[in-house]
DNA sequence: CATATGATGGACT
DNA sequence: GTCCATCATATGG
């Protein structure tokens, strides 16, 4: 055991931060900064004995019913319910046929979160793209695994049924932190029709993983 | 039941 | 850049 910390310590180092997992208190912010403040982290999706990890490279704010382009848009529905869940909480819902995730961000009642958009593979590459290759099977490199919030749910196999799990407490989904440092570049946000005039999504700088540049 | 709607992905030019 | 397959929901007849 202690060996293997070593190794760890050593020879990988997102690994030393794999106990590290965000608390609560990081997603009770505004989605905006906790949108930022992602930027590095690493997502942890646990299958059965298996562990994918992946760093997060590229985020999306969303606010509430203010928010043209949010789920809680227009009021509490069935499909948007989670969005007024407790923040650290995770929101899985679908988009043309792809499972997008997000964490719900500032405190219970009131809706806003934070859409994972890209990950840089760290650990289980190989069970990712065996993920990915099940929808398209010309899959074959690394920056075809994540690079997208519909890829990355493929990859780690995160679908409705992910919606309402504690991502600041170990389990099948949680986030771990990770001090790296870089820029972040602002964009405006993707594929929605109606946006507002402040810039909402952000990625690190110079990050090969990203969706779109 | 029919159809429209996306916070998309992938194939193609 | 363009086009279209995708599929869980929502909404209307």
């Amino acid at each position: 055991m202690f060996f293997l910390g070593i190794n760890k310590y050593l020879f990988n180092s997102i690994s030393i931060f794999e106990d590290m997992v965000l608390r609560r208190e990081f997603y009770a912010r505004s989605s905006k900064r906790v949108a930022i403040d992602l930027l590095g982290k690493v997502l942890v999706r646990k299958v059965g004995n298996k562990i994918l990890r992946g760093k997060i490279v590229e985020t999306e704010a969303y606010f509430g019913m203010e928010d043209p382009a949010s789920r809680a848009y227009g009021g509490k529905k069935n499909l948007n319910a989670p969005m007024w869940d407790k923040e650290g909480t995770s929101f899985v819902y679908m988009v043309h046929g792809n499972w997008l995730f997000n964490v719900i961000t500032e405190r219970e009642g009131k809706p806003s979160a934070v859409l994972i958009r890209a990950l840089e593979p760290v650990d289980g590459k190989g069970i990712m793209l065996k993920n990915r290759k099940k929808k398209n099977p010309n899959i074959f490199k690394d920056k075809e695994l994540c690079s997208g919030p519909g890829k990355l749910t493929q990859a780690l196999a995160i679908n409705q049924s992910h919606t309402g799990l504690n991502v600041n407490k170990k389990g099948d989904i949680y986030i771990e932190d990770n001090k790296e440092r870089f820029e972040v570049v602002r964009g405006h946000r993707i594929g929605v029709s109606k946006d507002l005039p402040e810039k909402l999504r952000f990625y690190i700088k110079g990050n090969s993983y990203i969706s779109k540049k």
